[in-house]
DNA sequence: TTGTAAGCGTTATCAC
DNA sequence: GTGATAACGCTTACAA
């Protein structure tokens, strides 16, 4: 059973009017009769008229629809940055549609695709792990297709990229277990592939390297699914193998850093007088653990806003991508709570 | 800078050929030469074709897209519903545009509205808070237009719903209070326009009748926002409050439930042994509590998929809801952890 | 001030 | 086997 939708033609053959008509009446436009664009109105009201918006994408050769494809819906952070990305659509107009690849190339690509197909007006992307060609990208961009990319964030010319300071925060948060003392600091660390993975690394690095120690490629852990059951387990692990004793561990999330803070507590070490934790994110729950987690708070939402503004921007012209190279970098802030004061 | 899509003209003009021929050869249609059929699909792949699914939409008045609109989207539940929703409608070929309310009726009305524009072929709601009136429901269901209701279900007749057995689940939550010893067990209640809320209550108050207690008004205690901080706050004031003095808490939701935890830890009171926990949702953070948190599983995935498919069988007219009246209770499953073991 | 006609991309219908 | 035409709903030169 389908919504009958009145048409502009249903409002003119009730009034006797030409369709040209009744769609300038209902748009102002000028030199319109005045009494003609009462009653347009008036009949537009009554037969429930509804502009159908497939008609005008047609029409106008623009969706105002944007895609979003982002690997995971069920992820704190991203559901963070979809709120702020459907906040700024909605405000200026233009419908998102949404699709997860489930960390997959194959859906990246063929959702890519359906939304081509579907005439969206550009995209916001946040690839996938599985994802290490860009050409699928680059592709669209040497188009001059409106794409923005949003945390991760490909290392190809011209791509508009939104991203936190991922160098940044892994820095504070380092120095900040550094000044409360600790000196043995394992850094669990995320996929590879993933520039934010390496930056956090760098980050880490750089700010031991800053207080005087040297890193030691042995505190560098992969943890790459990220998950608080593989970090307790590789952090059980790791009390027993290490030479240097481990005194505090940087997560590149904050499962991990829950993780590494059940494998402590289950080696009978406490948190934070004996060994300090800090994680990346700042998720819900830091709040909620015992001890409570310190974590760099990463502005997921204003990512999505940022993402989208760029996005519109270039959509409506109000930049060129051509002449402007953004990549825009939002500032993390660290937020210490108990696991790592002392 | 518009993607310059070929069309089938192009491909028509490049050929020397007539639009309808290229249409009839590329959807592979009987009596077309194959000669002709080749060359068009070569030229199809050359041109980098794709065809124009506004086009089809306005043809078909068939958008294949569906609609969905919840509360938030940063929302684990939530989340994990959308997730679900995606993954039936992606692999049925539908596309899904997504609105958030931010609990707001005003939004509510406008995300439907828009969403009609974009001749969407049915649609998928959890309503916000602010919504106590159905009438732009009822509007709809009476034309026939397919609309499925999930988790927060309106009592109007003629509604498709999915749900999860709220009731069942908050009684068998109790009833594991019960059995584990706690007597004076107090509900953190949700907001009452909610039926999952007054469901979850009168499961509570069910389970304690069935084992000999009568439910005490004074045990049962609002916690409409849902916050931790909320409930922390509340039940610090409850436990001085009260005369019968509590030892178990069953929330409905997770967030107040740590709460709970964090006041009674804050008063001195271990738990599980002088106070039981138990929440309701299951979210992620359960496992990282400590003591980890029981709560009741909701299956959030599960309740997207069947969702979508009803949708679409209705749209795709494989179940007519006038005949068969559907509303779909999942599920629930108690997973007993350490904060109600004792 | 209003009407006519063409066109956005596609396909169903009817010709040839 | 293939082509011309109309139609989906709407806007916009151009004409009246």
């Amino acid at each position: 059973m389908k919504l009958e939708q009145a048409t502009i033609k249903d409002i003119a053959r009730e009034l006797n009017l030409s369709a040209s008509t009744v769609s300038r009446a209902l748009k102002n436009y000028p030199g319109i009769n005045s009494e003609t664009k009462r009653k347009v109105k008036a009949m537009a009201e009554k037969l429930n008229y509804r502009p159908n918006a497939i008609a005008l994408s047609l029409r106008h050769s623009r969706s105002f629809t944007i895609g979003v494809i982002i690997p995971e819906v069920v992820h704190f952070f991203f559901s963070t940055v979809i709120s702020g990305i459907e906040e700024e659509a909605f405000s200026r107009g233009y419908n998102v549609i949404l699709t997860q690849t489930n960390e997959k190339l194959i859906r990246e690509k063929s959702s890519i695709n359906t939304m081509l197909s579907n005439q969206i007006d550009g995209v916001l992307i946040s690839y996938s792990k599985e994802t290490t060609d860009f050409e699928h990208f680059s592709n669209l961009i040497d188009k001059g297709f409106p794409i923005v990319f949003f945390d991760r964030v490909p290392e190809i010319p011209k791509a508009i990229t939104v991203t936190v300071d991922d160098f940044g925060g892994a820095f504070e948060a380092t120095k900040h277990l550094v000044e409360q003392g600790y000196r043995n600091i394992v850094h669990l660390a995320g996929p590879p592939n993933l520039k934010i993975s390496r930056e956090r690394s760098e980050g880490y690095q750089a700010a031991l390297r800053e207080s005087g120690i040297t890193p030691d490629p042995a505190m560098i852990v992969p943890c790459p699914l990220g998950t608080n059951a593989e970090a307790q387990q590789v952090v059980s692990k790791l009390l027993h193998t290490l030479k240097k004793k481990p005194d505090a561990f940087f997560a590149h999330n904050d499962m991990s850093a829950v993780g590494a803070m059940m494998a402590c507590k289950e080696a009978g070490l406490q948190v934070p007088s004996e060994v300090g934790i800090v994680g990346f994110s700042n998720w819900q729950f830091c709040s909620m653990v015992d001890p409570t987690l310190s974590s760099v708070y990463q502005p997921g939402f204003e990512m999505g806003v940022k993402s989208t503004q760029l996005l519109l921007d270039w959509i409506e012209k109000k930049f060129d991508p051509e002449k402007s190279e953004i990549s825009s970098v939002l500032v993390t802030e660290l937020i210490t709570r108990q696991s790592s004061v002392r």
